[in-house]
Order: C-alpha cells, then sequence, then structure tokens
DNA sequence: TCATGAGACGGACTGTAGTCCGCTAAGCCT
DNA sequence: AGGCTTAGCGGACTACAGTCCGTCTCATGA
C-alpha cells in the first residue's frame, strides 16, 4: 500500500503496468522528490513542529502550491514520508516469516504486531503526530490505517468469533494514537512498560490458543 | 474540578473562602460571561469548527486579546463551555449513588462510567473534538481527562492488583477519543454497539465480582 | 518537428490562531 | 473623595495553513 498522494505508483517504482491512466510527468517527479528530501533535512535538523511548510517549499525551491497541490496537507507530507517505514512492516505482516507474518497462532501474531508498530513510532513520534493531528480525524482516514485495522479485525475474529472484531480493532489501536504515546513517553513511561500494559490488554481479550506461548501478564 | 482558564473558581460559585489571593474583577467576569455566552451561541447556530475566535470576540463585543487571556487557546475554550457538563458526571462519579458513584463493585463501576462517557461524548463530539485536538496532546493534559484516569485506574486496581491499572486506565480511555468517536460515528456505527464493544473490553480486562451481575460479552 | 492540451507550476491572496504592549479603569487605601 | 497600583483590555501585528488561478511545460501524435 502507497499512501503518497498524487499520480505515483507501480509505474515508479519499475513495476510493469498497463491500465494506469497516466504516468507521472518528469518535473513533477522531480519537484515531488525534492519536496520530500527538503522535508526531511528540516525536519531532521529543526524538529517537525519548528518547520513551515513555506520554509520546506523555499528549501526545496518551489513554490508553495506545489507542495500542496502534491501532498494536500501537511498530514499528508508526513504521511508520505512515514510511508517507506511503514511499507516494510506491512510487508513483514502480510508475507515475511512468523510471529509478524501468516503462520504463528493469533495472540502471537497480534502481540506482535503491537511490538513492532510501538517501535516504529517511538522512533518517529514527531511525524506520526503530524500524521494524525495535523487534519481533523486524518488518522482515520490514512490508508495505513485501514491496514493496520483489517490486520487486527481478522485475527480477533479468528481468535475470538463472538467479540465485536470491527469495533475491537479500532479499540486496541486506540492506545497507539501518536498524542498519547507522545504524552506517556513524556510523562516518563519506559517502552517496555507501554509494551507490557498494551500485551496484558490483548491477552486478556483473546484466549490463549495450544500453540501460543505463555504470556506475560503485564505486571510491573 | 474546574477546568476554566484564569482566576475564578470558588469564590464565583458562591462558596465561602479564605486564602484565594484576589477575587476575580468586576469586568473581567462580565467579559468571561460574555465570551462563553457569545461561543455557545455561534457554536449552536453555525457548528463549532466554523466558528473563528475573532468571530466570537466580536459577537461578544470584547477584543480578541480578551479572548485569549481568558482560555489560552481554542481549546481552553471548549473547555471550559464542556466543564459545567463534566461537573455533573464528575459530581455522580465522586459522591453519587451507584452504579456511578461509590458501592458498585469496580467492574459495574467502569461500565456505568463507560457509558455515562459516551452518552457526554456523542452529544458533544464537536466540542470535545476542539477541546481534545486543537493543541498538541490537550487531551492529557486537560484537568478532567486526570480525574477520569484516576477514577478508572483506581477500580482497576482493585479489581485487578496485578494489572499495571496506571497504563490500563489509560488504555481504555484511548477509544473515548473524541476524533475516533466521531469517525466511527460517522462510518455508521451506532452509539449501542460502541458502548457494548467497550464493555467487551472491559469485562475482559476485569474478572467479575461475585456482586458483579452478568454482563453481556458485546456480540453483535 | 511542431502544434496542442492536459496537467504542473508558483506566488499572491485569504482567513485564522496566537502574541504583544500601550492604554484604561477597577478597587483599595488614606 | 481622590490618588495609586495593578489587573484587565483590545486591536494592531506576526506567522502559518491552505486556496486560487494565470502562466508555463512536458509528452504526444500527426
Amino acid at each position: 500500500m502507497n499512501n503518497s498522494t498524487g499520480p505515483q505508483s507501480a509505474s515508479q517504482r519499475g513495476l510493469p503496468v498497463v491500465g494506469e491512466p497516466r504516468p507521472e510527468r518528469a518535473d513533477a517527479r522531480r519537484n515531488r522528490l525534492r519536496v520530500l528530501e527538503a522535508a526531511d533535512r528540516l525536519f531532521t535538523e529543526h524538529g517537525v513542529k519548528h518547520v513551515s511548510l513555506d520554509a520546506i517549499a523555499a528549501e526545496a525551491g518551489v513554490g508553495k502550491g506545489t507542495v500542496f497541490r502534491r501532498f494536500g496537507d501537511r498530514a499528508g507530507l508526513a504521511v508520505a514520508l512515514l510511508d517507506e517505514r511503514e511499507q516494510e512492516l506491512q510487508a513483514k505482516i502480510l508475507t515475511g516469516p512468523p510471529p509478524l507474518g501468516p503462520g504463528a497462532p493469533p495472540l502471537t501474531r497480534v502481540t506482535a504486531f503491537l511490538d513492532a508498530y510501538l517501535d516504529l513510532l517511538d522512533r518517529h513520534v514527531e511525524l506520526f503526530m503530524d500524521s494524525e493531528n495535523a487534519s481533523d480525524g486524518a488518522r482515520y482516514r490514512i490508508g495505513s490505517y485501514h491496514l493496520w485495522h483489517r490486520h487486527l479485525s481478522h485475527l480477533i475474529e479468528a481468535a475470538h468469533p463472538t467479540l465485536d472484531a470491527d469495533y475491537t480493532a479500532h479499540a486496541l489501536l486506540a492506545p497507539l494514537a501518536a498524542d498519547l504515546h507522545h504524552a506517556l513517553r513524556t510523562q516518563g513511561f519506559p517502552l517496555d512498560r507501554l509494551k507490557s500494559g498494551l500485551h496484558a490488554v490483548a491477552a486478556s481479550l483473546l484466549p490463549v490458543s495450544a500453540a501460543d506461548p505463555t504470556v506475560d501478564d503485564g505486571n510491573e
């Protein structure tokens, strides 16, 4: 899944394509890459929330309109920057080896996903905050959110068919909100505590199957 | 608990006070009430997110600076408007009759709280969204969030001492984020489904005590 | 090669959040 | 009552997100 805005996609990634309406124009591609590089650079240097889109446009040597047409808004730009990192996790989930990938029992896969996501989130909190909060309800419109949701939903359904898997998946993703993560980390919660806390929640929701290893209860 | 910004409080609410540094000046009080009324009126009339703070200041007949000095930012104004409604719930929890108030077994009280909060949230989603998202991490700095958190944390601790009550309380509050609630309702989830979904999560986390009535599993 | 038009470009423009600071007046003290 | 201190006032100002639209360029096919 590719969350970047704009008519790019398979063709830009070297895949053979047939029905795609129109390939990305050369200048468009050049500018897209310039903007992403500039944003990456400035974000790293000054911290995500101290960089304005004007500054990014200037650094990239393009007009402001170009940035907005391409990425929609601040959230869209953050999403595009996170895309690559998230795709890695998405690939591991869909086709990688267990416990993230298919093959392991549900609770094990859920736990592995939560850990992997928390690691990713922790490494890029600021960017995640931008991507989730820059516009109202942005988090729930992003493609990757839907993918995480579908993944959890299937696992929950498999492990416990009488639960409302759809809702429960949302509830399990809710504590992964970038905002909350940032607040807790700032309050001094170590990452491991957040992990084991969430493990305990997941474990209590899903029955342990015979194949699941024993799961820590999340005590301190 | 009173979340409004500014030197108001007990003395304005008719309580006898001794050590409060300085009472609110008459003009300050007058303007504070004007702003709240104006905001309430405009929000109701045009929808929260279509009303600017300039417009509120104008409607209230005060300068923009006055609004900001008093409420800090957009989120602060929303918090002040929600304050009264939330205080009602807070009172019921602290001193009201069971199941919200003290006396009922933990899981029952948790469930009652979740229901009551969801009702409140559903009635004022837009205002809640403003109060939680208008500034980064605002939700976790609001006084009332801490109160809800402490409440759940105590109940969790009582029902299941080996859990990390502090973290688990955050995790249980996470699905109550205004943003998520709005997104799910917009997607067509009925309120009752959100309630029973959360009940199921709470019930699986906390052991049912002898005194708890049987709890519905949240199935569809 | 060149005419053509879809689509990209970019910067001026708008609207809003939030800041600042010189001015005003409330309330206390004599 | 009158002066004085101090909190409150308010609007001009800044900075930023996001829009708009006239201009320019790439890619195509004749």
